[in-house]
DNA sequence: CGTAGACTTGATTAGAATCAACTCCAGTGG
DNA sequence: CCACTGGAGTTGATTCTAATCAAGTCTACG
């Protein structure tokens, strides 16, 4: 047994993954993933730990299994924006260069799946495809964050959080893992706090309240609880949000 | 002559090109350049051109060889986020889909290097060294979108307007090429009109235009015209940017 | 010289930040 | 079991910043 075990054990840890089919290893067929999984170490950690540090140097590339991280920026007076939000089946860490460009600290427990860069940028040279596959995704990282500096740039605060509704709708199967799947879909959890949805969409915690209590009284959603809603009006919400369609 | 000459011609035009060195075809040596010169075609452009629509499919991929282009999203109401300011040595077009994620718009006269999306792609396909050079770009577009994330979300007008004037002041050299090489490192050229830099910043022209005044006000810069500034007081400047270098 | 577009400046208003209570839990320890 | 505590969230009153509305100036150009 021993000699052969830890290599099977290896496979299987990729095999039974969650995020197997979802994350950029997707671009690896079953014959090269050995590559991959020979390699990687798995990690838990608790909401709050903080995983890369702006601007400083980390050995660390990691694809999330479970749980959510934010990316933030820290201005000198202490003010914080976040400047992505990643879940289940996203990777975390520059790509390129060993420096990060974002703070990164875990919003509600998280699952990794670790890399050490020098190991995993071997692999990639071996595995264009797997290049590919991780421009793709900072293509559509890059996408995604030009969507939100319009959010930030041209939106009012009922407008912002109309679309944050609509994008955590689209995104909650990723960040709500454990969800009743009887439960109707148009019921929401929030994983982020009232402050954190603030940090986001740039505005105070007390305007996001408010915000969230009109949309109630306007009888668009519902809240079930501080940390999760109930959508009534999806085309209202839609409307509000200044969105075309949920790209 | 006619058999040979072509050939020639093509490499030449990129052995002189300006951006031979900066641009995402550096990632080419001399043997291989050919590929991307046989493909090339070169195109002009003015002021105010349209060059993609934003989700509409397009087979241009481009170099900008000089002049600038602005990246934009357009609400349905008809508000403009500018997400993005192309100079010489960027590269335009998604790389990896041909459903472009922006508006992209002349800002000035352009001249591009264009490619066919089919044959570019063939080439990236034999140089995996060009698709990585891809993702280094992508990956700073994506740190520099954030950056505007977190001026957009968090800044005061002032505060916008002093991050701006740095960022010009650092990218001056591809925005404006033909500046006298004696002029002082400190004046600096704006490509952009009022209403540009307001639809960049998040603000509205005459917020734009009040701050330009008070920072001449309180001397930290002169307007020479309604183009071009000079700075006085750079410390000045970034202390009231929140911006603790010129990353 | 006249006009239109780009820019500036001033007066007023609207919307979000700030300041300040207050409610609603979840967890703790007596 | 209940009283305390502290963190999270809500709501109200006030202030402040930037948007809006409204003239103006300046400049390039026919």
């Amino acid at each position: 047994m021993p000699g052969i075990e830890p290599e099977i054990e290896m496979d299987l840890r990729c095999a039974q993954c969650p995020v197997r089919h979802h994350a950029i290893c997707n671009a690896l067929g079953a014959s090269n993933i050995g590559e991959l999984s020979d390699i990687m170490t798995h990690r838990n950690l608790s909401a709050g730990d903080i995983i890369l540090h702006q601007d400083e140097s980390s050995e660390l590339f990691a694809v999330i299994m479970s749980g959510v991280v934010k990316l933030t920026q820290i201005l000198p007076d202490g003010r914080e924006q976040i400047v992505g939000l990643l879940a289940a089946s996203d990777s975390l860490g520059n790509p390129v260069s060993s420096v990060s460009n974002e703070n990164a600290e875990c919003v509600t427990d998280v699952q990794l799946c670790c890399f050490r860069r020098a190991q995993f940028g071997a692999v990639l040279r071996a595995n264009p495809e797997l290049e590919h596959r991780l421009l793709e995704q900072t293509v559509s990282d890059l996408k995604q964050a030009r969507q939100w500096m319009t959010v930030l740039g041209k939106l009012g605060a009922q407008e912002k959080m109309a679309r944050f509704i609509l994008w955590l709708w689209r995104e909650n199967h990723n960040m709500c893992p454990h969800r009743d799947p009887r439960e109707p879909d148009s019921t929401i959890c929030f994983p982020l706090k009232r402050e954190e949805i603030a940090g986001l969409l740039g505005m105070t915690i007390e305007t996001v309240s408010r915000n969230i209590s009109k949309l109630k009284a306007d009888g668009i959603i519902d809240l079930l609880d501080s940390k999760s809603i109930a959508l009534r009006d999806v085309p209202k919400l839609q409307q509000i949000a200044q969105t075309y369609d949920d790209e």
